[in-house]
DNA sequence: CTTGCATAACTACAAATGTAGATATATGCT
DNA sequence: AGCATATATCTACATTTGTAGTTATGCAAG
């Protein structure tokens, strides 16, 4: 199952906060960049209907939604993908190209040092 | 410029090839899976009006083309898109789910470790 | 108990995308 | 020279996606 663009936008927030209202969730994102609330409930009916989200309780006739999908999940399916689209299935050259251009802390990269220490020990 | 699945797909054999006539990317991709000529065919012609790749020379009337973009760029900006989409922005995550889940081979982790302890000595 | 409003439900539409048919035409062979 | 064929060009269409208008309706306040 895919998901587009906005629709991962509004998954990544239900994985954040557990369960939100259409209203609240078109709140959110109405800070980042102007769009109606209409377009929001849309794309949450769709998620709807994809079974990646669903409806956890009411409030009135206010609906709340939870994540029916593991964001773990996606982002690993999501990242197989874009590793065989763009870097031609190989993780190597996108770690690689990671770890050579962009942002990274001391701090992020002595951990990433830790990953691989323990990586390389697992395969000893 | 943004290139769908299938655009990119092109362009990833382009720029293995250094150029390529249409009937040649047919006939590389028909071997992943059916398609019809016309359609590789439309796809080249939405990458030149995109400018993505242009006519390099012709062959009888058979047409070669070659690539406009760099693939470092493309696959740069498709990162960066990526990560911002599914990983909100940070490459860390990104780069410790590759580190830990992806397949990597005891050459792959000493590369990157090579890599991680010259990025720290910039950073010092 | 009515009514305005917030929210839900439904419908619509243009652009991008994957897919390919229909048509035109240059070239090389007989 | 005429013709078959490969290649190019043009047109079409269903699906997905972002976007939002229109309509329905339950609830809260007076």
């Amino acid at each position: 199952m895919s998901l587009s663009d906005f629709e991962l936008e509004v998954m990544q927030l239900l994985w954040e906060l557990e369960e939100a209202t259409a209203p609240q969730l078109h709140k959110l994102i109405a800070q980042r960049r102007p769009v109606k609330y209409t377009t929001v409930k849309t794309i949450i009916d769709r998620l709807e209907k994809k079974a990646a989200l669903q409806r956890s309780r009411t409030e009135g006739r206010t609906i709340f939604y939870a994540p029916l999908t593991v964001k773990k999940d996606v982002r690993g399916s999501l990242l197989k993908d874009f590793i065989n689209k763009v870097f031609l299935g190989k993780s190597q050259p996108l770690a690689a190209h990671i770890l050579e251009e962009e942002e990274l802390s001391i701090d992020d990269i002595e951990y990433l040092e830790k990953l691989l220490k323990e990586r390389k020990q697992e395969l000893q």
